[in-house]
Order: structure tokens, then sequence, then C-alpha cells
DNA sequence: AAATCGTGGTT
DNA sequence: TAACCAAGATT
């Protein structure tokens, strides 16, 4: 690792902020530096690509335009408005967020990156985002972006995935930080990662930082940033099942805790437990062992179709889900005093929010249908 | 400290 | 495909 002199900074911050008033991205967030704007894209940005984002920013600023609005939302509004972008804790922290700004703080922001991470989803990067952009406060905004550039420029071998490495980090890039203009500072770093030296396919040669980049000076930025690998998803086979009552289904809200807390999908039942079930009782069939879970767990009496089972796979972060899609049809609507869900129309669908992998079920489902 | 929590895009 | 990445936080 290498380290700066006083002007070997602000030769840096000079060159890095010029580029960054040619070259900034003009972004929905850019426009003011409002902190309810700037904390809502962060937000969402958290792990997810920023051309994801700019729809569902615009489409949350219109439905929810201020931080009392976000407050007094209802939860399945807000649920709705986060469907399809994934971590759905960022949802359920944001309303817990604006009811401490709103309620707790009388709807004053505190202006420190500190007083910001008492805040329920706000972390060190966000709080540090906030603080400079919003407030000025001369603080590093250390994403996976400032993570890779200043791994580069100092040729930092410490490891980025290791917790206790943010604090490296935040020693080296404090007096970096620029001192009069930090909000545009670690954007600016941020545009850097995303374009010159983008993780990929990073081009240094024409970086306007290029003279600063120890890495690709040594021609060993294929080096860093030094990051260990993850392990890949864990296979879970399940089952899933589509139980139809005329042209409505029965879906479940899923319990508040764990994958896709709170959003709606058909019933899925592990392997395990119809493992389990058929070791008890051998002689059943996977149909017959499916239909007394049914009935065990939810007080249903129902009988799915050997011959109309589709296949769905779904890929999340560490698991990756093969279920065997089972139907099954009632001819009237069941007792549900035991089953954690409801019947769900056509036209009440639109109003539940959706996790990804139940879009591909009911995709599946529909081919069913269609061929039929 | 390591595991958990989504989805879309790229190679 | 499988692997990895994208403005991380929480427990």
């Amino acid at each position: 690792m290498i380290n700066w002199s006083k002007n070997r900074i602000a030769a840096f911050q000079d060159t890095l902020l010029a580029w960054y008033d040619q070259e900034k991205r003009h972004l929905p967030w850019r426009q003011d530096h409002d902190p309810y704007h700037v904390w809502i894209s962060e937000i969402m940005l958290q792990q997810t690509q920023v051309k994801t984002v700019i729809p569902y920013y615009e489409r949350f600023m219109k439905r929810f335009p201020t931080i009392e609005a976000l407050a007094n939302a209802a939860e399945n509004d807000l649920m709705k408005m986060w469907e399809g972008l994934g971590y759905y804790s960022r949802a359920r922290n944001l309303q817990k967020a604006a009811k401490q700004v709103v309620f707790d703080y009388e709807g004053k922001w505190p202006n420190t990156a500190v007083g910001l991470q008492k805040l329920a989803g706000i972390g060190p990067y966000t709080a540090g985002a906030i603080a400079s952009i919003s407030f000025g406060e001369v603080v590093p905004a250390i994403d996976g972006n400032a993570f890779r550039v200043f791994a580069r420029l100092l040729e930092i071998d410490a490891d980025i995935a290791k917790p206790q490495t943010r604090h490296l980090f935040e020693e080296i890039l404090q007096p970096i930080v620029s001192p009069t203009r930090p909000g545009d500072f670690n954007q600016a770093i941020m545009d850097l990662g995303s374009s010159y030296m983008s993780a990929a396919n990073p081009d240094s040669a024409h970086s306007p930082v290029r003279a600063f980049n120890q890495a690709y000076l040594d021609g060993v930025e294929e080096s860093y940033p030094v990051k260990t690998k993850k392990p890949r998803p864990v296979l879970k086979r399940k089952f899933g099942l589509v139980i139809e009552v005329a042209t409505s289904v029965l879906l479940t809200k899923r319990p508040s805790k764990g994958m896709l807390a709170d959003l709606w999908a058909f019933p899925l039942i592990s392997e395990e437990t119809v493992t389990e079930f058929l070791e008890k009782q051998p002689k059943l069939t996977i149909v017959e062992a499916l239909n007394q879970i049914v009935a065990d767990e939810y007080g249903l009496k129902v009988q799915f179709d050997d011959a109309d089972v589709k296949d769905v796979t779904h890929t999340f972060t560490h698991q990756k889900w093969q279920i065997k899609l089972y139907r099954a049809e009632l001819q009237k609507a069941p007792d549900l005093s035991n089953f954690p869900g409801k019947l769900v129309s056509q036209t009440d669908l639109n109003d539940l929010p959706i996790p990804k992998v139940q879009v591909k079920l009911f995709a599946a489902f529909d081919k069913e249908r269609v061929n039929r």
C-alpha cells in the first residue's frame, strides 16, 4: 500500500472534481440535496443497479412525495411499491426510519453520519452518503465502488469482504475526502467506479485519475481489490401448491421473518417435510403425502393432480430453489380458518406484493392453463 | 464474524 | 452454465 502527501491529495481532489463537474451522471435523485430524496435513492441503490432503480424511484416519489407520507403509508402499499426490487427488509426499515424521524425527532433529520446511523436500515455507507451529500459533513461514503477504486489507486491489499477492512478504509479515506465538497467527492468516486474503474471492464488508460492509479501504473490492476469468494447457492427442493377455486387461487402471506417476508405466494412445502412424511408412511405416493400434509397443516381437503406437474427454478444470492408445482381444484370455497392466507382473484392479485419467484410460478401455471 | 436477505445483468 | 457483480444492513 502506498501513501499520499497533502499536495498529492489536493491534486487528486481537484482532478476528480473537475472531471465530475464535466461528466457527472444526471440522475433523478441528483436534482437537489433534499435528505428525503437522497435517502430513498441510497436505500434503493443498495446492491442494485442504477438502471433498475430509476423507474422505482420515480414511482415511489409520486406515491410518497414526503417523509410524512411514507411514515403514514399502509404496509401493503409500501411493499407494492417495492415489489420486484428485492431485499424487502429495506422497505420495512424505510418506514421504521420515517416514523423515527417524523414522530421521535419531530420531523428533523439527524445531520451527521453518527446520528443518521441510529435510523433503521441506515448503516455506515448510507449514513456517510446522506451526511456528506445533504448536510456537507466531511466523511467518506464507502460502498463497493469506493472499496474498489481506492484499493486500486493505493494498492490496498486488505480483503474487502471482511467487515474489519471497512475501518482501515475509513482511516485512509477520511483525510482524502474533499473538505469543501464532500458530497460531490463521494458521488464522483461512485461515477468513477461505475465507468473508468468498473469491476469487470475498467478503462484505466483513459481515466481522469490514471496518474493516481498505482495498480494501473504497476500493471497489477487485475489483482485489486482483494476479495474472498462467497459460497455458491445451496440447492433447496420444494413443492409448490396451486389450489384453485373457480378462477381464484389460494395464496399465503409469507411469515414476517426470513425469505420474502410478508409477501404473497403459493404455499411451499419443503422437501424435508415430504421426506419425513414418507419415512413414516412408506406406502404413500408423493401426491398422497402432499394431500395429507395440506390436510394436516391447513385443514384443507384437496386432491393434487399427478399428471399436471411443472418445474420452476429460481436462484437467490445464497439459495437455489427447485420447485415442483402441483395443481388441485376445489369445487367450492373452503374453510380457511387454519390457512395463513386467502383466496385471491385475478383482480385482487394486482394489489398484493408478489416476489419474482412467484411470478415465475404463475407463468408456469398459466402455460398449463392455456394448453388445456 | 459469518450468514442472511432478491433481483437483473454480464461474461 | 455457473460465477460474479451492483450506491449494504442486520443479526
